[in-house]
DNA sequence: TTGCAAAGTGTAATAATTACACAACATGTT
DNA sequence: AACATGTTGTGTAATTATTACACTTTGCAA
């Protein structure tokens, strides 16, 4: 059995993209008085859990986002580190260490990791019913001190968005262009001109278009595309060049 | 007393820029053996110290920036937070840890800060004569996973000095065009044209020329600058346009 | 007075960014 | 079968930013 480091966690913000926009995966967190039966706590909080003795952080946050997605091998990167004295302090925390207090410390610091996932690859509802996408712009209410690690990780990610194309992580495997600045655009939360944005992409040469096109749109179908990493790294020029 | 957290400590990576280059503060430590006085370690290490119970990491790092430069209201920033198992393990560490053990734990996690130091503040050798300033680019062995953690820092301050006047943070109050050149290019590793430099900061308001010049050089003295980051609060555009 | 070393300055060529409108197409509806 | 709908796919001209490049000025020291 492994024993938890009673002081240091981990927690991973997933975020992922769909057609509404850009989404957390969250856990619902309930709390019932045993006596009572009243609904003490109910909010919702990111996968965490603490650092296992003899684990390093990265180790632990893989193991973290395994937990909670079943994937193995998606996008994961340390954003920052959270450690103050009142992180798991306030009222509502007090109360729920009481009835949950697993040998935990009253200052617990947490790594804070950012993960990207392709949301058609996850099916929340099947494996965990308390684990949902919730639209980051619309975010319920959060234990801990979530909301500022989220707030944190969406700061990093719209930094990390301009300089690497990581967007691709969010992305299905194969997406039209629509898709693609669709999801710039709300990472970053502006516009961009149809022809000069497909313009831009038509020099990436790392994204490929396919002999395939979409399927049953009342529309003319787009056409699809990959993004290849081994074209991207022969490719990239050092240079704060995807901006877009 | 303050008690220290076994198992968390801050390191700070306190950089400086003078005429030969990019600095970092570092310290001689040294251990001889009590019985045959041989010396068992003599290398160098950032500064850095757990952090005490009831303290945060941001006031645990201003704690030992202020510890080593006797300096408050330096920028200060988080970069990234250390845990790999093997860290305080190597043979040098245990060795290490068995002297000067103070009830510190066999796997220290470590959140790295970044401080930047106008370095003409700064008189190393009055205070503390095993404090010093070595050259990035040709640092002696360091101790514990240093050498990691001044790369990774290092690797943040040329992300970082291209979206943000963080260079400032390495300048003297008045500084001339060509020191903020130099330094430019000797933390980006790159040469600008000096005209096109100079064209550019011209554009930067927040770059304001003083009616002072450079004394007592064997050539044409240079107009003195001064960063004023009130005018860079105020006309900052929301873009990646730092990268010169 | 002369030599030295760095300061200070402008322009033309090239490249990147922006703004903008219409025909083609697959489907669902009448 | 014809049409309505909604999205795809495409080019050009104007503006702005970036690059490359050379000579005169200045203050001090010898």
């Amino acid at each position: 059995m492994n024993k938890i480091i009673p002081n240091i966690s981990v927690d991973c913000v997933v975020f992922g993209f769909d057609s509404s926009g850009l989404k957390v995966l969250l856990r619902n967190r309930k709390l019932e008085c045993p006596e009572t039966g009243q609904l003490l706590i109910n909010d919702h909080t990111i996968t965490g859990f603490h650092v296992y003795e003899g684990e390093d952080l990265d180790s632990a946050a893989q193991r973290t986002l395994f937990n909670i997605t079943g994937l193995t091998g998606i996008y994961l990167e340390q954003f920052y580190a959270f450690g103050s004295v009142e992180r798991v302090n306030s009222e509502k925390e007090k109360c729920w260490r009481s009835y949950n207090n697993l040998g935990i410390s009253d200052h617990v610091f947490s790594v804070g990791y950012l993960s990207l996932v392709d949301s058609t690859k996850i099916k929340p509802d099947q494996e965990h019913a308390d684990v949902s996408w919730m639209p980051v712009d619309n975010l319920p209410e959060l234990g801990f001190d979530h909301k500022e690690i989220i707030a944190k990780a969406l700061e990093r990610l719209r930094l990390k968005v301009r300089l690497e194309p990581i967007g691709f992580e969010l992305l299905p495997e194969k997406f039209t262009l629509r898709e693609m600045q669709e999801l710039y655009e709300c990472i970053l939360g502006t516009s961009f001109d149809r022809r000069n944005f497909r313009k831009k992409i038509g020099q990436m040469k790392y994204v490929i278009p396919l002999n395939e096109k979409q399927k049953g749109v009342a529309h003319k179908p787009a056409q699809k595309y990959i993004f290849s990493r081994d074209v991207y790294e022969r490719t990239k020029i050092e240079k704060l060049d995807f901006s877009i």
